[in-house]
DNA sequence: ATTTTTTTTTAGATTTGCCTAAACTTTTAT
DNA sequence: ATAAAAGTTTAGGCAAATCTAAAAAAAAAT
């Protein structure tokens, strides 16, 4: 595996998010994505095309080629360890890691990530349930359904979050929802498709609260956010 | 604190460590450090000089401002933290370290440095034995002798080495010296200047040796080897 | 089937950090 | 004291990654 240019392999990076499967990746939604004009994406795809990292022809959008998509996994597979680390070991908040693992994702040593990797004992999932990639780039993809999608009384817990934003955060941080928050749906509201979820007494935390012995009573939230809760069975 | 270039920093760092005291650095020393060229050092001067990072008149050498020593400590700070971190978590060898610190003291978020330095537990010295400043720029100075200066028969540890190359670690590690080592000087030699040295017991290695109670017999070392180890008494 | 709008690409600059070659200072040697 | 050598700076260019403005292609609307 060669060396790429932190530019090079943020264009990388994102192209792999957003070609979610097979879809084609268009310039704008490139450009949006990277804070940058359309002008620097088409430069940029001639350059990683001749590098043979994507398929692209003028006008018809792009998709990495296999070659690519194992260099994104390795910048996925960095940038998630050091979430996992900062979360687990310097006890930074969930929703502080991106921003540092983003710089520390550039820095490739293979030696010292696999090194990381060990040490952090290969851990499966980031502070946000996605999935690490081993260094192989083979990575868990077990059933994460979101809540929209959980059935009424089927007990779950909480694996992932996307799109989180800081509104997102702060909603779910007054809810008391976390990785690892058990929970089952009460009741789906077809009017605003709002859902009714209650909260499981978790494994560890087995203190008395107010609510008896089942809890905190259920609470509704909008379907904009159970969308972006996912959950294993 | 502003944020300053990958590049930036290396000059910033490498005119720190050649500027020892009030040593004024000059432009070829400068170069030669950086294996780039004596024109780009001088673009480079010209352009710290307009962020007040040194003092500088063309062909009278330069030396760091207050400002510019300021920003030198943090850089060695997250050097030799991340060098700490590498030795003591991720098992790397003593002389792995360096190159790998290389890139990740350039990821320059402060709360990211704090919160490890937290974390290793507020380490003095990294695992060549240079202090660490502390995140106001302030360093153990503990007094570090090397070995040439070392009295005959002082019992010593091994706190430090500098300047290491590939070769001088080889020899290193054949003679079994690292950092912790124990030693005494038993007699110095006029003729090459080379001393002889006798190792003594660790604290923490207990095991016979075959050389009887009194541990391995003495061995010479050049006076090139000797003014690169440095001891506390 | 044109025209209009949107999307994408090209052309030409800019900035950073580096280079070579030539010019200029300073130092050293005669 | 002056000439040669060594060290430093300037001038002019190059590559990476970005930008704006204009041209070209594709998609949408009439």
């Amino acid at each position: 595996m060669l060396n790429y240019s932190t530019s090079e392999e943020n264009y990388i990076k994102t192209i792999y998010h957003l070609q979610n499967g097979q879809n084609t990746v268009s310039t704008n939604a490139l450009a949006e994505k990277l804070s940058t004009r359309p002008a620097s994406v088409t430069d940029m795809m001639k350059k990683l095309k001749t590098k043979k990292l994507l398929h692209y022809q003028p006008y018809q959008g792009f998709r990495l080629s296999n070659e690519g998509k194992k260099v994104a996994l390795d910048i996925i597979r960095r940038h998630r360890l050091w979430e996992y680390f900062l979360a687990e070991k310097l006890k930074f908040k969930w929703d502080e890691v991106h921003a540092v693992a983003e710089d520390l994702e550039h820095v490739s040593s293979k030696k010292l990530i696999d090194k990381l990797d060990e040490y952090l004992g290969y851990p499966k999932f980031d502070p946000h349930g996605d999935p690490i990639p081993d260094s192989l780039g083979k990575m868990d993809s077990s059933r994460q359904i979101s809540l929209t999608e959980l059935p009424v009384n089927q007990p779950a817990e909480v694996c992932r979050v996307i799109n989180q934003s800081d509104e997102m955060l702060e909603l779910l941080q007054h809810k008391k929802i976390t990785i690892g928050t058990r929970l089952e749906v009460k009741k789906k509201f077809g009017f605003d498709r709002s859902i009714e979820i209650k909260l499981k007494q978790s494994k560890g935390a087995l203190q008395r609260s107010p609510h008896g012995p089942s809890g905190q009573p259920p609470f509704l939230i909008s379907e904009q956010l159970a969308k972006n809760i996912f959950v294993t069975l």
